[in-house]
RNA sequence: UCCUCGGUAGCUCAAUGGUAGAGCAUCCGGCUGUUAACCGGAGGGUUGUAGGUUCGAGUCCUACCCGAGGAGCCA
C-alpha cells in the first residue's frame, strides 16, 4: 500500500490507496474522485472506455466521505491537484457513506462545531492538526537534546496548585479531588531529582471565560530546570521557539500554504527576542493612550498593543509582585517586583508563555502560602522542598493551542485541539 | 455575571406588517480534463420556544432557550 504523501516515488508504477472520497467531479464519460487516504489528497480518474461498465458505474455512485480502495497507474499531470493522479483500474467500494453532512460550501461555526468528529477531515483541519502535532514533537525534540527529562505529572490533585483559580472537581471516593491546572508544583520536586525536567499533558481551568484565546482543557508543555535563573529560563524559551518555528517551516510548507499563512512573519522569529520590563511596558501602552496604573494586570487588549510593538515575541518581565503567583520570587533589588516573565507572540496573539524564577528561601515560601491562605497541610511536601538541597530554580509553561494559533495566523484557539472544550461546549 | 449581534429548508443566507424564496447538498437527466466544475429538472418549511398586539406576524412587543463576538475572570 502506498499513502498519497509519497505519492511522487511511484510515478510509472501501479498503487493502491485505500481512504475515503473527499470530492467527486464528472464530465460525461469521465469522472475525476478526489480520495484522501489522511496523508494528502490525489484525484483518481475514471475514463469510461478504459472500465468494464460496472467500475465506472459504481464510481458514479459513490457518495461523499464513502471509504473505498482504489488502484491504477500513477502518472504526473500539470491538471491535477498536488501534480500527480491516478488512473482508475480498479475500486473498491468499502462503505457507500450516507449523504455527509458538511458540503463543499460554508458552514456556521455551531454547526461545525456540531460535527467536529467529521469536520476534523476537511483540508484545513487537517493542515492544522499536521501542524499542531509538528509544534509537539519540535517542543519535546528541543528538550529532549538539551537534556531535559520528561516527568508526567498527575491529574488528579488533592487541592488547587495555586488557591485562587477555579478549578474542576470530581468525587474521588470519600474525598474530592481537583483536575490539575499545572504541573509546575510536582516538577519542582522532580527537578530536584533529576535537574532538569518537563511534564506535558492536559490542563484544566473551570473559568467562565468567553473569549477566543480560552479552552477549559488545554495542552501545556512545563520545563522546570534546578540553578537555572530569570535570564536562563528566558534564554530556554527562546531557543525553544525559534527551534519549533524553524521546523514548522522546515517540515510543515504545504500546510502553511493550506492556510494561506505568509511565512514571512515566521522567518523574522529570529533571537534574540526584545526583553522589556513590566515598568517599561506600562510606559509604552501609556503612550498608545491607554489609562493603566502601575500595579494592575495586563489584559488581552494591553497584551494585544504590546505585541503588536515588535516583529518578533516580546518578554515582558519583572512584574509586580501583587499580580503573579505566590511561588513567584521577588527581586532582591527591587523586592515589589517578582523574577517572572510572559512571552507574547506578535501580530496582537499575546501570551503564550508565562513562568519565571521560584521561591527557594524556606521562610519566605512558608509566609507566602500563610499569605496567601493556602491550606499549609497540602503544601507540606512542596514547602518541603525549600528544607533539602533548596537551589533557585526556574521554570516556565508554554499553551500549545495558543503557539498553534500564532503560528498559523488562526483567528481563534478552538480549532488548533481536535475535541476542544470551551465553556458551552462539551460534544462531542 | 454583564454588553453587543444573531436563530427562516440538511447547510449558507434572502424575504416594506400582506402568496415563505435562492445557492449548495439529495434524487433524475446531460457533458471526454474537472479544479468549491458546469447545464436542465424534481422533492424538501411547526420561521428557536411560550405568550401578546393586529383584519393579518418570519417581520412589532414581553419572557425564556440556544449560539457568536467581547468584557470581567484567567501561572
Amino acid at each position: 500500500m502506498v499513502t498519497i504523501e509519497r505519492i511522487g516515488e511511484h510515478v510509472g508504477e501501479e498503487a493502491e490507496i485505500r481512504g475515503w472520497l473527499y470530492n467527486m467531479r464528472s464530465s460525461g464519460a469521465l469522472r475525476f474522485l478526489l480520495v484522501r487516504d489522511g496523508t494528502g489528497v490525489m484525484q483518481a480518474v475514471a475514463v469510461r472506455s478504459d472500465l468494464p461498465a460496472g467500475v465506472f458505474d459504481a464510481a458514479g455512485a459513490l457518495t461523499q466521505e464513502s471509504s473505498i480502495i482504489v488502484a491504477g497507474l500513477v502518472r504526473e499531470d500539470r491538471r491535477a491537484p498536488g501534480g500527480y493522479e491516478m488512473a482508475l483500474r480498479r475500486l473498491e467500494v468499502v462503505q457507500l457513506a450516507d449523504p455527509y453532512p458538511i458540503t463543499p460550501k460554508e458552514h456556521g461555526v455551531e454547526f461545525l462545531m456540531d460535527h467536529r468528529h467529521l469536520w476534523l477531515r476537511s483540508q484545513r483541519q487537517w493542515a492544522i492538526m499536521r501542524v499542531r502535532a509538528e509544534v509537539e514533537r519540535a517542543l519535546c525534540r528541543y528538550l529532549d537534546d538539551l537534556g531535559y527529562l520528561r516527568m508526567d505529572t498527575p491529574i488528579l490533585t488533592p487541592s488547587a496548585c495555586e488557591g485562587t483559580t477555579t478549578l474542576f472537581e470530581t468525587p474521588y471516593f470519600e474525598r474530592r479531588a481537583y483536575l490539575a491546572q499545572s504541573g509546575q508544583l510536582y516538577n519542582e520536586a522532580t527537578a530536584a531529582a533529576f535537574g532538569r525536567v518537563y511534564c506535558f499533558g492536559p490542563t484544566f481551568r473551570a473559568e467562565k471565560s468567553k473569549t477566543r484565546r480560552h479552552l477549559t482543557e488545554f495542552w501545556m508543555l512545563e520545563p522546570e530546570a534546578a540553578y537555572l535563573d530569570l535570564d536562563g529560563y528566558m534564554e530556554l524559551a527562546e531557543g525553544l521557539v525559534v527551534a519549533v518555528v524553524r521546523q514548522v517551516l522546515e517540515r510543515r510548507r504545504r500546510e502553511l500554504e493550506i492556510l494561506q499563512r505568509d511565512p514571512a512573519a515566521l522567518e523574522r522569529v529570529q533571537p534574540p527576542f526584545p526583553r522589556i520590563t513590566y515598568d517599561e511596558a506600562v510606559e509604552r501602552l501609556r503612550a498608545r493612550g491607554a489609562t493603566i496604573a502601575w500595579g494592575d494586570d495586563f489584559g488581552g487588549d494591553e497584551e494585544t498593543v504590546l505585541s503588536r510593538e515588535f516583529d518578533r515575541p516580546v518578554f515582558v518581565h519583572r512584574y509586580p509582585a501583587r499580580c503573579k503567583a505566590f511561588y513567584m520570587q521577588p527581586d532582591p533589588a527591587r523586592p515589589e517586583v517578582v523574577l517572572g516573565a510572559d512571552l507574547l507572540a506578535p501580530e496582537g496573539y499575546g501570551e503564550i508563555i508565562g513562568g519565571g524564577q521560584r521561591i527557594h528561601d524556606r521562610e519566605l515560601m512558608e509566609r507566602r502560602i500563610e499569605e496567601t491562605g493556602l491550606p499549609a497541610a497540602e503544601y507540606q511536601w512542596y514547602a518541603d522542598l525549600r528544607r533539602y538541597g533548596a537551589v533557585p530554580h526556574s521554570g516556565f509553561g508554554i499553551g500549545i493551542e495558543r503557539t498553534v494559533t500564532w503560528i498559523l495566523g488562526l483567528e481563534h484557539v478552538r480549532e488548533t485541539i481536535p475535541f476542544p472544550r470551551l465553556i458551552n461546549r462539551l460534544y462531542p
